[in-house]
DNA sequence: AATGAATGAGACTTCATTCAT
DNA sequence: AATGAATGAAGTCTCATTCAT
């Protein structure tokens, strides 16, 4: 943190008691319960005590509240890993806090962050691109990491990001809060599980 | 046996030209493309060429529609993975064949497949309960796939299930047919990097 | 009754087991309970254990359906009432005996008998015309019992007529089996409240 | 008092022309011509030039529409009888009034009155308690101008107040405008049939 | 006499969105 | 920034009815 602090909110000349962000609040909330198709404008707009008229007001369209939402998220994931990022050097140890931290941030309450994993992009052919561009330079990151992993020789590094991402999105299906692991642990067996090798040492079975 | 036998088991006053298949093809497509919510009666009764209102001859409401196609998608999916590990004897081969066989199952054409990964059960409540009936049966069959692998000791089994499962779903969200691996090759990746042990040092083990 | 004795059905070419009374039955049953535009051809097939279009081969149209049970209804009506009046001769316990018979008609089971006060014919246009004239064959019988009354000079006998049979048919409105009254302790009360006069006696107080 | 006072009293932002009003007189028009089954949301709308989905701005459902219609209804037969009561003193006088001003609602162009009396709160389940309190609330009235009339002992209250207004419901079923009587007109030859006895013998009493 | 599938119209209702105020 | 009313299209589903079998 710099010079401005806490009091002193960034000049941003949006009038301070804009609603907006309560929209986008609910919006999230909503499109992560129930998904994007499933959402009403009407339910969003009750959820922050407007008519549905006035959402218009913020946002132009309901894919623009998505496309709205999911930058918001993306923006929230990233934000997320690059903090854990900077806590570690070693590359297995930086992948395993990535993973820590994506987790959190799609199991947890951050609504922007589920909606990422939630909405597919090919839902919503309107605003697709944009939805797409996000989550790519969001993956990108990733790509990053994989690549500084130091691996066996012929590694499949694409697959590798794919597999550790997928069951990582994935979670979000059947994770229920409160249950045997937290974010934190299920991330870290998830990691373990990819490093160790599970082939049992001695029998060598293979093929 | 007499005349009337082998030719007509039964089939008096059946009405053997029923679409209700051909509404399921249509549907499992249409779910599959555009999601439940996503995807109306119109355009259903459309792909087959009834009107909207005919397609309540074979089901009663959208959901048991989605619920007929589900139950399909799962028996699809349960016989292509029995059939896979009709051939192997092998724990790690079995569990090769069986993700191969999934992957297939939820990548390729087969839209009932897909759909069972596709539409999150809680998405429509009247018929959650059958949806995840459904699923349950097939993911008990991994969770003996699971336990029959020789591993580590202390290894978490159930993680290592979730993980394996969620990177095969999730792979429907990017996969495009054409793509630079296939399906079947996709599988082996994934259970080859589970497998071998990514941590470079005792890289001994393996295939 | 003539020679024809009980076991000798009359010769008509109905074949013996046509459900169309049974049709007729479960016809009146709804319509009584839910009124014509309230009740679907689907509800009354499946109360007598057949498909919709089963129906069709009995009736014609939902209409000639109504039609054949407002007439079973008249004739049912007709009927009671003048067995009633067979046992009367003084026109005051005549018309008594009408209006119990009438009552009894269309507050108990009979379902015939209550589609007839049920059902406007107006709301069925179709058939309007069948429904009336079958009506007022009825109603030209009270015509006849409020008639043959010994009625103070200048009493509007149509009136009379239209009164009592109206307190007797809305009655259906709000009766419940099982309360205060009977069908026939109301009918009676209905015809003293007319017959004696209400005016007290000494006071005279009138106009 | 300064200047913004009087003339606007708090009418800011009220959009003052709602139709709502329009489609009440509309929906009352209708379901007393063709029943509230016989009705649809179509209908009323081409009726007040609006799109069917527009009436859902001002009733969330057919059925509230109803119950709406009918609470007008209520009130305006009791303002009608009460107004009526306020101008006599004398009981007979006062239920004759009462007859009177009933009828006249429920014959003439007061469609909201007529439905009151057309409509069987039983059809419609959803708001079945509403309209039945409402129309209690009515009768009530009617109970009590009955308990204050000046009776010979013994007289059955209730069924007098039932014949009445059944009698004057009902009425409802087959007058026409136009005809041989005048509503009011009606309403006294009823009362006077009641009030006057009609066994010929003691024939002194009445007007 | 009855079936099962289908029709075609239309039911009630909801949707995202617009716009004058 | 927000409202209340309305739009126009479309949503799911139901209706009476038909017809080959």
């Amino acid at each position: 943190m710099t010079a401005a602090t806490t009091a002193t909110p960034r000049a941003r000349i949006v009038h301070a008691d804009s609603r907006a962000p309560q929209v986008l609040d609910a919006a999230a909330r909503l499109f992560c319960r129930q998904g994007y198709a499933g959402t009403t404008m009407r339910e969003i707009a009750a959820e922050v005590g407007m008519l549905p008229g006035s959402l218009y007001c913020h946002f132009a369209t309901k894919d623009e509240l998505l496309a709205a939402v999911y930058a918001r998220g993306v923006e929230r994931i990233c934000d997320a890993v690059e903090v854990a990022l900077g806590r570690h050097e070693d590359p297995w140890r930086r992948i395993e806090a990535a993973c820590v931290a994506h987790l959190e941030a799609i199991l947890r309450d951050d609504d922007d962050a589920r909606v990422v994993v939630r909405v597919r992009p090919g839902d919503v052919p309107a605003v697709e691109r944009a939805l797409v561009a996000q989550r790519d330079r969001y993956e990108s990151l990733w790509t990053a990491l994989v690549d500084a992993l130091p691996l066996p020789p012929r590694t499949d590094r694409r697959a590798l990001r794919l597999m550790l991402l997928g069951a990582l999105n994935w979670s979000q299906t059947w994770y229920r809060p409160g249950g045997a692991a937290s974010p934190r642990q299920l991330a870290r067996r998830f990691v373990a599980l990819l490093g160790r090798g599970l082939h049992e040492a001695p029998q060598a079975a293979g093929r």
